[in-house]
DNA sequence: TCAAGTGAGGTTTTT
DNA sequence: CCTCACTTGA
C-alpha cells in the first residue's frame, strides 16, 4: 500500500478553496470531503456526522466552481425521502433549478433511463411498474395457470427467489440449478419474465437489471453516460446490492469520479440483498485513494455515543470508526427491567407522561420528539394499548402507504388499463370490481382463451363467445370507451372520469364503511393535481437536451458566484443515442410511475404532536430527543433467527447501534422478564447487548442482575422508574406488583391483567446451561408455557436441538 | 357473492 | 394469542 493509499488520510484541499460561504461552518473532515479532487473516494460517515450536508455541499461546490454542469453529475439515494431532502437542501445552497438533474433513487433514475431508451430496452413506451403486491399477484396467477403446486412452491417463496436472482443480476438462464426444486423455480422465473414482457410491465428488480443490461450491451449508450456523468455520488453505500454495485461500475469509465458515502456500522439490510462488502470492494476495485472518516457527531451527548461506540466495538468485521462529540456527557443511559411486557408498557406510559409533563421546564420533551423503538412489529401492540388507554397520542410507522391502499390500487388499475390494455394484473384486479357479475368460471375461460391465443386478456375477449363473454365484453368496452373519452383530458379530469365511470365511487358510497375510502379517492385527485403542478407532470422523465438544461438553469434566480455566461454543457455532450426525446410521456403514464415508485407517506396523520412508534429498521436516518428501545431480550433483540451465526449477530448489533444513535438527549433501554409471544409466555434473559455497554454511561433504574446465574433474584417491577432500588433482594414474582395495570387507565375497555406470577418453570431461562441424564450438557434456547404445559427447547451439542416437556424431562441447571 | 369459518404462520423493508 | 389468506356454505 503506497503512502498515498493509506487509510483515511484526510485529503488536503487541492488548492486554496475560494472562501465561499458554501464552505463555512464545515469541520476539517467535512471540508476535505466536500473539496476532494475529482477522483473516486469513500466517505465513512458516522451517524449524525452531517452526511447529507457533505453530499449536498459537495454537489453545490462542484457546480459553483464550474467543475461540473448540472447535467454532468448524478446523485443516487435509496429512498425518495433522502432524494427529496438532497434536492431541497441543494436548492437552499445554490440558485440552481434542480429539475432535470439526475438526483434520485436507484429505481427512479433507472425508470428515467428506461423511459428515455424504451426502444433499446425492448419495452413499450408506457410500460407499467409492478410493486411488490402486483408482483405477487402476477406470480400467483402464473402459477395457477401452469398448475404449479402452491404447497410445494409457495408464491411468496417464488417471488423471493425471483427478486433475489434479479438483485444478483441473474437471468433465468444464468441461474445454477443443482436440484429439482431450483430447476422448477428457474422455470417459473422464465415464465414470469415472459409474462411481464408480454404485458409490458416491469417489477422493481427489473428496472435495475434492465438498465444495467442496456448499459452493458450497448457501447454507445454506455459511452454516452460515462462521458456525461463525470461525478457520481452514492448515498448509503453500505446498502447497495450486487446489481446496484455492478450498475455503478458500468457507469464508470476512465474519467469518472464516484463519491461513495456510507457507514458499515449501520448496515442493517443484508436480508434484502445489501452487501456491506461493497464498500471494501469499491476501495479495491476502484483503487480508491481518498478515504475520509466523519466521526464528529452533532446529535447526541457523549454517554449515548460512548454506549454506541462500546457496543459496536464488539463487532469484528468493521472498517473502524469512533463517534465523538463536544457536547459534553449529558445524562446517563437509563436501563430498566420489568416483570412482563405489560409492565414494561406501563412503565413506558408513565415515563412518557413524565417527559411530556416536564415540557417547558427542563428537560421538556414534545411528544413527537419521543420515539419508542422495537425489534419487530408485533411488539407495538402492548405499547399501543398502554398509550391508547392513557390517552397519549401516538403514531405507528409502517402501515399501508397511500398508493398501496386497496381503493387506490383499484383506481390505479383502471388508469393503467387506459395506458396499457395488456396489463393483465390490472385487468384482473378490476374486472369484477366493483362487482359486475363476472364469476370465477368466466374468468378462467377468458384466461384459457388468452393462453391458447398467446395474447392478453383484453385481446382474448373478442374470441370469447356465449353468455359468459357478454359481461366481460361490456367491461372491456367500458375501458375502451373511457380511453377514448379521456384522450384530450387533463390528468385531473381523467382521474375524475375514471372514478365516476368505473363505478368505484358509487360502490364505496353504498358501503357503510366506505367513507374513508371515498376520502382517499378524493385525495388521489389532489395527488394528481399536485403532481402536475409540482413535477411538471414528469417532464424530467425524458432526457433533457443541453439547450433545455441551460434554459432551466438560467431561469433560476440570480446566483451567487455561478457564472451563467459560461457554457454549462460541453459541446461534446450529445443526446444519448436513440433517446426518444421527441415523444413526451403522457402525464398519466408519468403519474402512474410516480405512484409505483413513491408509495407515499409511511405514517398516519403526519404533523400531529404524537409519540412515534416504529421498528428499529424504520428509525434509521431519524433522530429524536428521547428514545426508548424496548424488548431488549435474548431471542427478540438479538432475534433468535439471527443469533445463531456470527454474521447475523453482528447485523443485530449494528441494528442496536442504529437504535442507540437515534437519541439526542435521553435514552432508555428496557427489557422484560416475561413476554407474551405466539400466545405463550416466554422467559427471556436480558439482551447480551446490555452487557456490552460501558457501565460508566449507564444508570440502572432497576438493579442489574448477574448474567445467567441467578434467575430467581432481583427486582424489576413494572412500577416506578428509578424508585425501585430497594427491592434488590426481593424475589421477583412475589414483590413489585405495584405497577398499575391497564384497567386502571381505562374505564371503558379493561385490558387483560399481567400474569400473576412471572416464575419460569423450574427456573429455566433461555441461555442457561443445563444437564440432562441422557443427552448430557446443553444450552436452553427457549422456554414456553406454564406449569404442566411448560416445555423447553434445548440445544445438546451431541444430540442436536430437542424439545423437552418439563413435567417429564429432568433438567438440572449448571 | 358475500360472510363466516378454518388453518397456518408469526423479523426486519424500500423501490 | 392474533392476523391473514383462502375455503366453504347459504
Amino acid at each position: 500500500m503506497s503512502p498515498q493509499n493509506s487509510l483515511f488520510d484526510a485529503a488536503p484541499v487541492a488548492s486554496a478553496p475560494p472562501s465561499s460561504p458554501l464552505l463555512a461552518h464545515l469541520n476539517p473532515e467535512q471540508l476535505a470531503a466536500v473539496t476532494l479532487p475529482p477522483e473516486h473516494a469513500l466517505i465513512l460517515a458516522g451517524a449524525g456526522s452531517g452526511k447529507t450536508r457533505v453530499l449536498t455541499t459537495r454537489i453545490a461546490w462542484l457546480l459553483q466552481t464550474g467543475q461540473v454542469s448540472p447535467g454532468g453529475l448524478m446523485a443516487v439515494t435509496f429512498t425518495n425521502k433522502a432524494a427529496k431532502e438532497m434536492l431541497l437542501r441543494l436548492g437552499t445552497l445554490l440558485p440552481v433549478n434542480v429539475r432535470g438533474m439526475w438526483i434520485g433513487t436507484f429505481h427512479g433514475l433507472c425508470n428515467r433511463f428506461l423511459r428515455a431508451h424504451w426502444k433499446l430496452a425492448n419495452l413499450p413506451q408506457s410500460f407499467q411498474i409492478l410493486d411488490t403486491q402486483d408482483q405477487l399477484s402476477a406470480i400467483k396467477r402464473l402459477m395457477k395457470q401452469y398448475n404449479v403446486d402452491d404447497e410445494r412452491f409457495p408464491a411468496k417463496q417464488t417471488q423471493w427467489f425471483i427478486s433475489g436472482c434479479k438483485e444478483d443480476g441473474l437471468r433465468p438462464g444464468m441461474v445454477e440449478a443443482r436440484d429439482e426444486e431450483t430447476r422448477k423455480k428457474v422455470e417459473l422465473y422464465q415464465l414470469y419474465e415472459e409474462q411481464c414482457q408480454r404485458e409490458g410491465v416491469v417489477d422493481f428488480g427489473e428496472l435495475m437489471l434492465r438498465s444495467y443490461e442496456l448499459l452493458r450491451d450497448n457501447a454507445s449508450v454506455r459511452d454516452h453516460y460515462q462521458r456525461r456523468f463525470r461525478h457520481i455520488l452514492i448515498d448509503e453505500f453500505q446498502d447497495t446490492n450486487k446489481l446496484q454495485y455492478a450498475w455503478i461500475k458500468m457507469l464508470c469509465g476512465e474519467h469518472n469520479a464516484v463519491l461513495a458515502v456510507g457507514d458499515d456500522d449501520q448496515s442493517i439490510y443484508a436480508f434484502r440483498g445489501a452487501r456491506v462488502g461493497n464498500m471494501a470492494d469499491f476501495v479495491r476495485e476502484f483503487q480508491v485513494r481518498h478515504q475520509i472518516k466523519l466521526e464528529e457527531n452533532y446529535r447526541s451527548y457523549s454517554h449515548i455515543l460512548d454506549s454506541a461506540n462500546e457496543l459496536i466495538s464488539h463487532n469484528q468485521k468493521r472498517l473502524g470508526k469512533t463517534l465523538r462529540t463536544s457536547q459534553g456527557p449529558g445524562e446517563p443511559v437509563r436501563v430498566i427491567e420489568s416483570a412482563s411486557d405489560f409492565a414494561e408498557a406501563n412503565w413506558l406510559v408513565d415515563e412518557v407522561k413524565q417527559l411530556v409533563r416536564d415540557q417547558g421546564t427542563e428537560p421538556g420533551f414534545e411528544r413527537k420528539e419521543i420515539a419508542v423503538l422495537y425489534r419487530s412489529n408485533a411488539q407495538s401492540r402492548v405499547i399501543e394499548t398502554g398509550l391508547f388507554n392513557a390517552g397519549i397520542p401516538y403514531r405507528v410507522y409502517g402501515g399501508l402507504r397511500f398508493f398501496e391502499r386497496a381503493e387506490i390500487k383499484h383506481a390505479l388499475a383502471y388508469l393503467r388499463l387506459l395506458e396499457n390494455p395488456n396489463d393483465d394484473t390490472s385487468f384482473l384486479r378490476v374486472l369484477n370490481f366493483p362487482p359486475r357479475g363476472i364469476g370465477a368460471r368466466s374468468v378462467e375461460q377468458l384466461q384459457d382463451a388468452a393462453k391458447a391465443a398467446g395474447c392478453s386478456l383484453h385481446d382474448a375477449v373478442s374470441t370469447l363467445s356465449g353468455k359468459a363473454g357478454t359481461n366481460i365484453a361490456a367491461f372491456v368496452a367500458k375501458i375502451d370507451v373511457m380511453r377514448e373519452q379521456t384522450e384530450a383530458m387533463t390528468l385531473r379530469e381523467i382521474i375524475a372520469l375514471v372514478l365516476a365511470h368505473s363505478g368505484l365511487v358509487e360502490h364505496y358510497k353504498a358501503d357503510r364503511e366506505g367513507a374513508d375510502r371515498l376520502e382517499n379517492l378524493e385525495e388521489l385527485v389532489n395527488a394528481a393535481e399536485s403532481f402536475v403542478t409540482q413535477e411538471g407532470f414528469g417532464r424530467d422523465a425524458v432526457a433533457m437536451s443541453p439547450e433545455q438544461q441551460v434554459a432551466t438553469l438560467t431561469q433560476s434566480p440570480a446566483s451567487q458566484g455561478l457564472d451563467l455566461s459560461r457554457p454549462l454543457i460541453q459541446a461534446d455532450d450529445p443526446l444519448p443515442p436513440d433517446a426518444e426525446t421527441g415523444e413526451t410521456l403522457s402525464p398519466l403514464a408519468a403519474f402512474l410511475s410516480h405512484a409505483a415508485l413513491e408509495a407515499g407517506d409511511n405514517q398516519a396523520q403526519a404533523g400531529q404532536d404524537a409519540v412515534q412508534l416504529m421498528t428499529v429498521h424504520s428509525s434509521k436516518g431519524l433522530e429524536f430527543d428521547a428514545v426508548f428501545i424496548t424488548g431488549l431480550e435474548e431471542g427478540l433483540f438479538p432475534h433468535e433467527n439471527s443469533a445463531s451465526d456470527h454474521e447475523g449477530l453482528e447485523e443485530e448489533r449494528r441494528l442496536m447501534y442504529v437504535a442507540i444513535t437515534r437519541a439526542r438527549k435521553r435514552l432508555y433501554l428496557s427489557h422484560s422478564q416475561t413476554r407474551m409471544l405466539h400466545g405463550q409466555t416466554r422467559y427471556n434473559l436480558r439482551s447480551r447487548f446490555l452487557d456490552e455497554l460501558p457501565e460508566a454511561s449507564l444508570k440502572w433504574l432497576t438493579p442489574k442482575q448477574q448474567g445467567f446465574a441467578s434467575p430467581g433474584l432481583g427486582g424489576g417491577s413494572g412500577g416506578g422508574y428509578g424508585a425501585r432500588r430497594e427491592n434488590s433482594s426481593a424475589s421477583w414474582g412475589s414483590s413489585g406488583r405495584s405497577a398499575p395495570d391497564f384497567a386502571s387507565y381505562t374505564a371503558a375497555a379493561p385490558a387483560p391483567l399481567p400474569p400473576q406470577k412471572a416464575e419460569p418453570p423450574q427456573g429455566l431461562r433461555a441461555g442457561m446451561k443445563v444437564f440432562h441424564n441422557k443427552f448430557g450438557e446443553g444450552k436452553v434456547l427457549t422456554v414456553e408455557g406454564t406449569s404442566n404445559d411448560a416445555r423447553a427447547q434445548v440445544n445438546f451439542p451431541r444430540h442436536g436441538i430437542k424439545w423437552l416437556a418439563l413435567s417429564v424431562a429432568k433438567l438440572t441447571p449448571i
